[in-house]
DNA sequence: ATATTAAAAGATAAAAAGGTCTTTTTATTA
DNA sequence: TAATAAAAAGACCTTTTTATCTTTTAATAT
């Protein structure tokens, strides 16, 4: 569906707007390990989040990644366009290069309404919605396995 | 979403369950021509749907691939199952080990639903329904760019 | 100023997906 | 029974994705 790209620049941000601030920056390494993330890969991606603007940064001692409020006002559309583009989630899903209502594949009334609707949602929520409705809910935020050890 | 190869193989697969029967088995590169995709490569492909026994396939002088009775009461879901593995489909939308109803990832409760439903509906069509609302509505079956030349 | 800390940038490597080519096997038909 | 046509099998190549490592740049605190 979506690359791990994808979906760990998801996890991070929600994971920034959840713990960070602009006074207190998180590194990348201190969010890898609490997302279970490789942290050289999570460095790239989250380079290109700032220069997409849906994150910021700043270098040197006690620097690190952080949401401003502008930033936490984008959606989870905006990652997933940042980093995979969004036709990556618009294609067809049996991947003909034409597919419309007016030329359709066997599966695209299927398929339609869903990805209709996902998207939509994806675009109503702001990543600080998401967030509280995370904290207040304790949705699951990481890749680490929860099992609990018993 | 999915891999090409299931891409493929769905496409395949409806294409000679139109086309084909045990009287008219088809050549790989025959279908390959028809729906425009890379012909070795789907030789291993239809080679792994006959091992699924999805199609049927003989050797030799007039030989092909071909949809039996049985072969054709197959269903969407059982192509994806032999080529990506179920889970493919089945796992969670940001990536994470444990994602459920009692432990939702934050998108959970949104994609939930729609997985279900389509996931159903793959499952509830056989082939030869497919087929025949494929051939009854006209619905396209290429990945050739088919925009008409004006 | 200098040392330090952390991001930015870039080069490189490993794994997976996608794709090709060659040889072998098997069924058909002439 | 020999020639042929087509799938089966397996080795190999390419591209993309995922991941790592090293060096450079820029803030900050001392």
């Amino acid at each position: 569906m979506l690359s791990r790209a994808s979906k760990y620049a998801i996890l991070s941000t929600l994971f920034l707007a959840e713990h960070s601030s602009k006074e207190k920056k998180i590194s990348v390494k201190v969010i890898a390990e609490s997302i279970d993330v490789p942290s050289p890969f999570l460095a790239k991606l989250l380079q290109q989040l700032v220069r997409g603007k849906i994150i910021s940064s700043t270098k040197g001692p006690n620097g690190g990644f952080y949401l401003t409020n502008k930033n936490s006002k984008k959606n989870v559309c905006d990652i997933i366009e940042n980093i995979d583009g969004l036709n990556k989630l618009n294609e067809c899903f049996l991947g003909l290069e034409e597919c419309d209502s007016t030329n359709p594949c066997p599966v695209h009334f299927i398929v339609e309404p869903f990805k209709n609707s996902i998207m939509g949602k994806f675009r109503d929520k702001t990543i600080l919605e998401f967030a509280k409705e995370i904290s207040d809910k304790g949705r699951v935020l990481t890749l680490k396995d929860i099992t609990p050890t018993i």
